[in-house]
DNA sequence: AAGTGGTCTAGACCACCAC
DNA sequence: TGGTGGTCTAGACCACTTC
C-alpha cells in the first residue's frame, strides 16, 4: 500500500485505507466475531505499512467498537454477546435500580409480508421488496414492558421467518447466523398512548403514556438491515442517554 | 513534565496529564472560549514533553468538543454558539423536515428556593442549599412545544436570578457569564399525560401524550451544574439519538 | 514565505499475559 | 521467556492558511 505522488485526488490517508481493509476481511468472514486479529507487526507487513499506522487504524477500530484489545494478548473482532455491546443498543433502564437483567422475549407473530410504506421508506427498499416482521414482548423480572415489532429485509435474513426458536439476542443471532453485524442505528423517540394491542401485551390499561423508540439500525459494511418499533410503558423503564 | 523511574503507583499517561492541564487551563480562564491555543511545539516545550504527546493529548479533547481545529491555523477552545455545539445538546428534532430553526423561550417564572428531594438528589446538594428555578416554554416556528423547568446551584451562579433578559441559548449565557462549559448530560426520557399546566402552556388539552426528559448536566471541571425537566409534546417532535 | 495542523515512519522502552 | 499492546520520542514530509 502506498500513498504515492499524486496530488490530492480524492485523497485518503493510509491509516483510513487499512482500516477499510480490516473491516473488508471482517465482514467477508476471514477474521471472525471472537477471533483475533494478527500482530500490529503481521499486519504492518502484510499491508506494507508502518506499525504506527496500522495502529492508529486499530484505535479506531476500537473506538467503534468493531475490535477491542487486550494488551500483552492480541486484537480481537467484537462480538454482541459481549455486555457491554448488549446494554449498548438496549437503552433502557429501570428507574432506580442498576441495570436490571437482560430481558428475555415471548414471540406473538413472526411473518413474511410486502414492506408497508413505512418500513420501504425506512429500510430503502422497493415497494414489491419482502420483509420478515417480527412481533415480540420484552420482559424484564417477570414484567411485560415492551412490546417490539421488528423488520427485517428478507434478501439480507433468507430463512429466518422459518426459525423454530428464536433467540431473545437477536443482534447476537444476526451476527452468529448471517454475519450481519449491527453497527449503529438511530433511534427516533415519541410519546404515544397504549391502544388495545399495547393494553392486552403489556397488560396495561388503555390510554397510557407509551414510549414509542423507532430505530433504523445499520451494519458494518453499511446495509440497511434493520426496522424496529418499540412501546414501552414507562411506568419502571426509562430510555438513557450519555451526550458526551 | 516527566515520567520517572516509578513501579506503576497510579500510573497516568503523560499525555492524560497533558490533557488534565489544559483542561486546567481553560477552566481557570487562561485560554478562553474561541481563543487559539499555543502550537503544539510551543506546548510541547511549555511542558517538556514531545510534540506527538501534546498532540495525543489534542485530539482527545477534540473527539471530546473541548477544543476543534483547523490545520494551517490553530487550535481554538470550543464555544457553545457554533451551531454544532448547539444542535449537541439539544435532541428534538421536526419529524420530517429538516432540523428546525433554533427555538426561542418565553419565561414563565424565575425565582430563588430551596432545594426540592429529587433536585437535591440529581445535583448532589444539602437540602438546606438554594437553587435557582427557571420555567419557560420552547417555542419553535411560532409554536409552544417544549416546557422545561431548569435548576441551577445558586451558589455557583450567583445573581443569574437577577438578570432583566435571559438569553434562550443558555449553555452559551453560562459560558460566557460564568465560564461554566457543559461538557455532557445523562438524559432519562419516559413519557407522561399532560397536565393542567403543560395543557395550558403548550395550547394542547389535558391527557395528551408527552416525552419528558430529565437531563443532569455536568461541566468541563466535573461540577453537576444543571437539572432540567423537559416535558414535549410529540406531535410535531421527537428526540433523536444516535447510537455509534 | 512562514507557521500551523495532518500524515507517516522508525525505534526505544514499558506493562501485561501466556506458556 | 517471548510476544502482545501501550507509551513516548524524534524527525520527515505534506496540506492548508495567512501574510
Amino acid at each position: 500500500m502506498t500513498q504515492e505522488n499524486r496530488p490530492s485526488p480524492q485523497f485518503k490517508p493510509l491509516y483510513e485505507q487499512v482500516k477499510e481493509l480490516i473491516i473488508e476481511r471482517i465482514v467477508g468472514g476471514v477474521w471472525k466475531p471472537g477471533e483475533v486479529l494478527p500482530s500490529e507487526f503481521q499486519l504492518a507487513d502484510m499491508l506494507n505499512v508502518s506499525q504506527g499506522t496500522v495502529r492508529k487504524a486499530l484505535n479506531t477500530l476500537t473506538e467503534e467498537n468493531v475490535v477491542f484489545r487486550r494488551q500483552g494478548v492480541g486484537t480481537f473482532v467484537s462480538k454482541h454477546t459481549l455486555q457491554e455491546m448488549l446494554f449498548h443498543f438496549f437503552r433502557f433502564k429501570h428507574h432506580l435500580g442498576e441495570s436490571a437483567d437482560l430481558p428475555t422475549a415471548d414471540i406473538i407473530d413472526l411473518q413474511i409480508m410486502g414492506a408497508e410504506p413505512k418500513v420501504a421508506l425506512a429500510l430503502n427498499l422497493a415497494s414489491d421488496d419482502k420483509v420478515i416482521r417480527l412481533h415480540r414482548v420484552r420482559i424484564i423480572n417477570g414484567d411485560p414492558c415492551i412490546r417490539e415489532l421488528i423488520y427485517l429485509p428478507h434478501h439480507y435474513f433468507g430463512d429466518l421467518h422459518l426459525e423454530a426458536a428464536l433467540p431473545h439476542a437477536l443482534y447476537n443471532f444476526y451476527q452468529n447466523t448471517f454475519n450481519i453485524t449491527i453497527h449503529n442505528a438511530v433511534d427516533s423517540i415519541t410519546a404515544d398512548l397504549s391502544n388495545a394491542t399495547d393494553a392486552k401485551l403489556l397488560n396495561i390499561e388503555v390510554g397510557q403514556p407509551l414510549l414509542e423508540v423507532a430505530r433504523v439500525a445499520t451494519a458494518l459494511d453499511g446495509r440497511l438491515v434493520e426496522y424496529s418499533i418499540s412501546r414501552a410503558h414507562s411506568k419502571n423503564l426509562h430510555y438513557e442517554v450519555k451526550i458526551t
